[in-house]
DNA sequence: ACTCTTTGTGGGAACGTTCCCAATATGAAC
DNA sequence: GTTCATATTGGGAACGTTCCCACAAAGAGT
């Protein structure tokens, strides 16, 4: 809190230059300035320690060269490498990227949504538990989703191809000899991957000519206390070792809490259940077994988000796009191979 | 990107006020407006879709009532915990919380204390990794540091207190029969976790008169790469298992992926070694064995850091505060109880 | 010498909001 | 009726920077 102001004023006036020289000297988009009074007015910027007010420049120039980072779960690594891949691609264009944590909240949401309107960044890169899609497509600034939303055909979007992501996985558990598939998925938002993965299961095992037991698809949050709560109600289900040979979780999280819990009742996920997860977060390696899961590429999900608010920044009425990138399988050891038994 | 513009004054002119009554209506302070112009303003405000701009309002006030929590690993859960407990603290008082991610780079941070000093945040919360102490003092903007660092005397401060912190693992191994016990810690900043925890180090073996090997003594960075990095050192230290019988680690994620890298080579943590981590991160009561650690209070070290801040805010000048809490033991199963054995 | 182009500089106004102060009206107390 | 206090409103200026446009000077070409 300096208690002498220092604006361009003053430092025009020790330089011996008008305002608008400083201007150019410290903007970026700059300006011819000679040399020598380039010099001049760096070391009148030095002597006074001028401060450049980018909030009054955001103003004239409506941009802020800030882009918030929506995203759920903080403390979920999935989250925090798009973030930083996102980070790694904006930065060098001149953009600050900072995070918003929602937890998972619609009113923390609408929170930062608030922010966006009101001019506070240049763009926005989200996942979003909202239903109320029109929100995200009035903010009024540039914005790009990331994970398939049924609902948002005209919002740029990024993601995992869920419905290939849950089939390697399927795939995988079916080629390993497994026949009685659970999957763990999330109910947060009713068109979300609910609909999608569960499409994914159930075309699956049409397709297999497997029988579908509706009670084999739990619905939990996608966190650590729903990794939990999937076990209790895998534990629950009646007659469960016969109706259930393996387990596809909505991600790691999940999965490794879910083995976890499994193990304090003597289910030991590679012995006794087949476990598969949906991410390979860094943790998902440092299990006990490691955890056999499906790869979702972050680092070119983030890079794409990011790339493609670029695109919407320079051409808001450009055409709407959506990127999908593959998952591939991690195998590790949490996975039964069955075949020896057929 | 609304073609038209809508300002106040706009809104002043359809709802037939002046500019200064619809700013009372929508400004946070306030200020008497009837009913009836109340509501004129409001219908106004709708009809024309107007949304403020609090760039502008900011530029006026000089507070954006934005604060940075700069934070150093978003995957480690340890921070988004503290910046999770922030953001419960400081949304109620008004203020928008936002994370930089400055991924243990001083270029990262410099990016972000270049928008503190720039009028871009009312406050920052940070833990730095930068040598220049200095650099945090002259940010113009009210700061609070997490975690101790012996140069930030005049710095307002809130952690854990390291000495202690160590202290109780050190004296945990000790009861329960450890003689040999070696420490990681690391060697990012050089007045920093190094001094603090080997001091503790030290002067705990000391007082127990027990030998000092420096060879004990590993510095790692604290993540999973030098959880990696750790485990291979203790290998590579010759004739190790008659020198070492537990580990104390600087953080969980350093514990966890050492436990898992010994592992591979037939060392089982709670069997053949001892090892304690620092933090109490939900994934510690994940491994396996579940991890014996030191629990950090992270949010009541996150609510205590936006408490100091807000203080800090409203008064510039007051005295510098320091905060430090205690650990306190999570007892699990990767420590092996050799008392046994005497 | 004259014309054209480029470089460099300065002043004014814009950006959108808030706050200060003056003015007016109303109500209560004497 | 007079005085005082409060509620309400409006206009101007401030906040700090950028950009537009005008002007002057210098250099190159004819």
């Amino acid at each position: 809190m300096n208690k002498q102001k220092i604006s361009i004023h003053e430092v025009a006036r020790l330089a011996g230059v008008s305002k608008s020289t400083v201007s150019r000297v410290i903007s970026d988009k700059g300006g011819s300035v000679s040399h020598e009074t380039l010099e001049r007015v760096h070391k009148a910027i030095e002597q006074l320690g001028y401060r450049r007010n980018i909030v009054a420049a955001g103003l004239r120039t409506q941009k802020t060269y800030m882009v918030l980072v929506m995203i759920p779960d903080v403390a979920n690594p999935f989250w925090s490498e798009i973030a930083r891949a996102v980070q790694d691609t904006l930065e060098p264009e001149g953009y600050s990227v900072v995070i918003g944590s929602t937890c998972w909240s619609e009113e923390r949401e609408s929170r930062y949504y608030e922010l966006a309107q009101m001019a506070r960044f240049d763009g926005v890169i989200l996942n979003s538990v909202t239903d109320n899609i029109d929100l995200i497509k009035n903010l009024g600034v540039p914005a790009v989703l990331i994970g398939e939303r049924t609902a948002a055909q005209n919002i740029d979007t990024v993601g995992t191809d869920t419905l290939q992501a849950t089939r390697i996985g399927m795939e995988y558990l079916y080629e390993t000899g497994h026949r009685k598939i659970a999957l763990a998925t999330s109910d947060h938002g009713s068109e979300r991957y609910l609909s999608l993965r569960a499409r994914a299961y159930k075309d699956f095992l049409h397709e297999k000519g497997l029988p579908l037991d509706p009670a084999l698809l739990f619905s939990v949050n996608l966190d650590a206390e729903g990794g939990q709560a999937l076990a209790k109600q895998l534990l629950g289900l009646q007659d469960w070792t016969a109706r259930v040979d393996s387990l596809l979780c909505g991600n790691d999280i999940v999965a490794i809490t879910a083995m976890n819990e499994l193990r304090k009742y003597g289910i030991i996920a590679g012995i006794d259940i087949s476990i598969v997860g949906m991410d390979d977060v860094p943790a998902s390696s440092q299990t006990y077994p490691p955890l056999t899961t499906v790869r979702k590429p972050r680092e070119r999900i983030g890079v794409a988000a990011a790339q493609l608010l670029l695109k919407r920044i320079c051409d808001p009425l450009g055409p709407v796009e959506k990127h999908l990138f593959p998952g591939e399988l991690a195998i590790r050891d949490s996975v039964i191979d069955r075949r020896k038994k057929r």
